[in-house]
DNA sequence: TAGAGTTTTTGGAACGTTCCAAAAAAAAAT
DNA sequence: ATTTTTTTTTGGAACGTTCCAAAAACTCTA
C-alpha cells in the first residue's frame, strides 16, 4: 500500500460518506462541525492512510507555514544553538524552517534567498553574511513578508527590519571591568572587523578602563576576521611588539579568546595567572580549554527563540514599527580570568 | 509596488503579448520556445516584478525540490558541518532543505517527520535519533520517497535504506594500532552506547590489540553516552580504579576525547608524554586543545556531500537496491598522543 | 505556390485544497 | 404543527501552475 499518496480529501470524503467541504473542515478543526461528524471522518481518514496536502492548502489560501532562515556560519557553535532554540519555537507554533547556511557569501545568501522567495515563505529570520549589500537589503524589502535580524543588524539605513541582539555593549563592560577588578591594568581588545557591532562592544570597553581612570590605547586594540587562527596571530603580534605590554584581554567571541588561549600557551604565559584572558559567547567548549575560559554568555537558544517569536508576532501582525530587542548578558567566571596575588 | 506578489504567469503573458503557456516554457528553460520569444518573455518578467510560485508548480506537476533533513544534534560541530556540505551540494542541483533538528528525541523526530510530509518531499536525509522505534521505520516505509540514513543506520531489521557512513571500524584500527605503536601498552576504548556504530568500532580496537598479540579485558571499555561530561567521569573512574593501570585511550568521539584530556589535566597527569589519547571526528576544536588532540578524521562535509548525492541519485532512479557506502577516514596525528622516550 | 514536414505557440483541463454563499438539518419558539 | 432561528453541511469556483493535444507559423521540396 505504498502507492504514491495520491488519497485525497475526495476519498476521504466518500469514504466517510460527506462532503470534501466537511473533511476540510476538520483537517482544519473547524468548530463547526459536529463532533460525530468529525469522529467518522477522523476515522475514515485513517482507516485509507490519507496525508494532507499541506502544499495545496497553502497554494490555495496563499499562506505557509515555512518560515526561511538565513544563518552566515552555522558550524559556529552559537549559531547552531540559537538554531536549535529557533526551531524548536517556531515548530510549537505549527511552523516549520528552510534553512539556508550562507558560509559568509553575499553571493550565496541573495541567491538561497530568492529561492527560497519562490516558496510563498511566511517570514525570514536572518544573520546576514558579510559584505551583504543594498541589493539584498532591497530584495528584502520588495517582498512584503517579515524579515528579522538576529545577532548582526542587516545593513539598512532605514533600519527597517527588526533586529535581536545580545547586549554586546554591556558584555564587553562587564568583561573588561571584571580583568580590571583582578589587577590587570593593560587590557587590550582582540577580533572582530570594523563593524557597527563592534564599535558597540568597543564602547562598552571603553567605558570600563575610563571607570578605572585608564587611557584608551589604539594599539591595544587588534581588528581581525573572528576567527582561531587569527586569535593566536593577533596575541602572538601583540606579545611580541616591543611597545605593548599586554597583561589581559577581551575577545571578540570564543573562537578568538581560544586562538588566544592557545598562542599564549605557547609563548609560555600562564593564563589565569600571569594574564587574564575572557573571551564571548559562553560556547560548550568554554568550559573545557586549559584553563577554563571565563566568558560573556549571552544565551543563544533564548536568542533563538526570542527571534522566532519576534517574527511569529510579526506574521500576524505586521503593522507594528521596526523594533530592537536586546537580550541581556550575564559574565561566566572561569579561570582565564583569575591572577596570581602579586 | 510591493504588492502581494500576484503577479501571475498570465500577467507576464500579457505583458509579454504571448500565452501563459508559452511563459510556462521559458520559465522552465524548454527548447522549444524560439530565442526570440523568449526575450521578450523575460524581459516583461522583469519588468513586472515577476515571481515563480514554485508551489503551485510542484502543486500541479506533484514534484518538489524541497528535502527533508532530519538531524539529531545539529549543535555537534560534526554534524553542523556534515549540514554545510549537504546543503551545498543540494543546492547545486536545485534543491533546498527543510531542516529538523531532533535533540536525540525520538517523539520529536516522528513528530516532524509527520510535519514534512505534508510538505511533499522528494527525499529525506535522516541521521535517526537514539531510541528511533520501528514505528518511524514503518513511517518511512510507507511513504514512497527516498530515504538515505547517514552516521548512524537507521534501526531497521530489512536495511531497506541507503546508508552513508565512515569507515569508523578502520578508524579506529588507525588509532588503536597507533597508541600501540607509539609504545602504549594499557589503551582503554572510552565513550558510546551499546550500539551498531560501536560494535562496529570495537572490531577495529580488538583487531589492532590482537595484532599486537594483547588481550581485550573488558574492564578496559567503558560504556557511555559519549559526552564531554562522561568523558571525564570516565577517565577519572578509570584512572582512580586500583585494578586498572591505563596509559592510553581511544576515544569514541572528540567530545568524549577533549572529556579525557580535561580529566586527565585535572589528575596531573602529562597527556602526549606518559599518556595517549585519540578522538574521533578531528573536529575543529581537536587542533586546540592542549595539547593538540589526535584525532581520526571522517571529513564531515565529504560525507555531507555523499549522502546529498545518493538522495539525489534515487530521486531520479528509486530501482536499485540499497548501498551501504563507507568513506575511509584518515588519522591526523598531533600532540595528544606521543610519548616520552622511557 | 501547393503540399508536406517541422518548429513554435496555444487554449483548456487538471492538480488538491479553501472559500463562499446557499442548502439542509436540527432545535427552539409559537 | 408550523414557523423561526440556529447549527451543520454542501457544491462549485478559485488559487497559479503544468500538461496535452491540437492549431498556427514557419521551412523546405517539388
Amino acid at each position: 500500500m505504498k502507492k504514491n499518496s495520491s488519497v485525497t480529501i475526495n476519498d476521504v470524503a466518500s469514504e466517510a460518506g460527506v462532503s470534501k467541504s466537511t473533511v476540510s473542515l476538520v483537517i482544519r478543526n473547524s468548530s463547526l462541525v459536529k463532533p460525530a461528524t468529525r469522529k467518522v471522518v477522523v476515522e475514515a481518514m485513517q482507516r485509507i492512510g490519507y496525508v494532507y496536502n499541506r502544499d495545496a492548502a497553502n497554494f490555495r489560501s496563499r499562506s505557509s507555514n515555512i518560515v526561511g532562515l538565513i544563518i552566515h556560519d552555522l558550524t559556529n557553535p552559537f549559531f547552531a544553538e540559537m538554531y536549535v532554540g529557533l526551531e524548536k519555537r517556531l515548530a510549537n507554533s505549527g511552523y516549520i524552517a528552510l534553512l539556508s547556511n550562507t558560509s559568509e557569501d553575499a553571493e550565496v545568501q541573495l541567491r538561497n534567498f530568492n529561492i527560497m522567495k519562490e516558496h510563498r515563505i511566511a517570514g525570514f529570520i536572518v544573520c546576514p553574511a558579510q559584505g551583504t549589500d543594498q541589493q539584498f537589503i532591497e530584495a528584502l524589502k520588495q517582498q512584503n513578508t517579515p524579515v528579522v535580524s538576529v545577532i548582526r543588524r542587516l545593513p539598512d539605513p532605514d533600519k527597517s527590519f527588526d533586529y535581536i541582539s545580545a547586549d554586546v555593549r554591556q558584555g564587553t563592560y562587564l568583561a573588561t571591568r571584571h580583568l580590571l577588578e583582578q589587577g590587570y591594568r593593560h587590557v587590550g581588545y582582540i577580533g572582530g572587523l570594523d563593524t557597527p557591532i563592534r564599535k558597540d562592544r568597543l564602547k562598552g570597553y571603553k567605558q570600563a578602563l575610563s571607570e578605572f581612570d585608564l587611557r584608551v590605547d589604539e594599539k591595544y586594540i587588534y581588528t581581525c576576521q573572528p576567527t582561531r587562527a587569527n586569535g593566536e596571530k593577533a596575541i602572538r603580534e601583540l606579545m611580541l611588539s616591543p611597545n605593548v605590554e599586554l597583561d589581559a584581554c577581551v575577545c571578540y567571541n570564543d573562537l578568538v579568546a581560544l586562538g588566544t588561549l592557545w598562542g599564549l600557551h605557547d609563548l609560555g604565559v600562564a593564563v589565569g595567572k600571569e594574564f587574564g584572558v575572557v573571551g564571548f559567547d559562553n560556547v560548550a567548549a568554554a568550559a573545557h580549554t586549559t584553563p577554563p575560559l571565563t566568558s560573556v554568555a549571552s544565551n543563544s537558544d533564548d536568542i533563538g527563540r526570542a527571534a522566532a517569536e519576534r517574527l511569529l508576532h510579526r506574521i500576524e501582525n505586521n503593522t507594528e514599527q521596526p523594533v530592537h530587542i536586546v537580550k541581556p548578558v550575564e559574565l561566566v567566571v572561569r579561570n582565564s580570568s583569575g591572577r596570581q596575588p602579586d
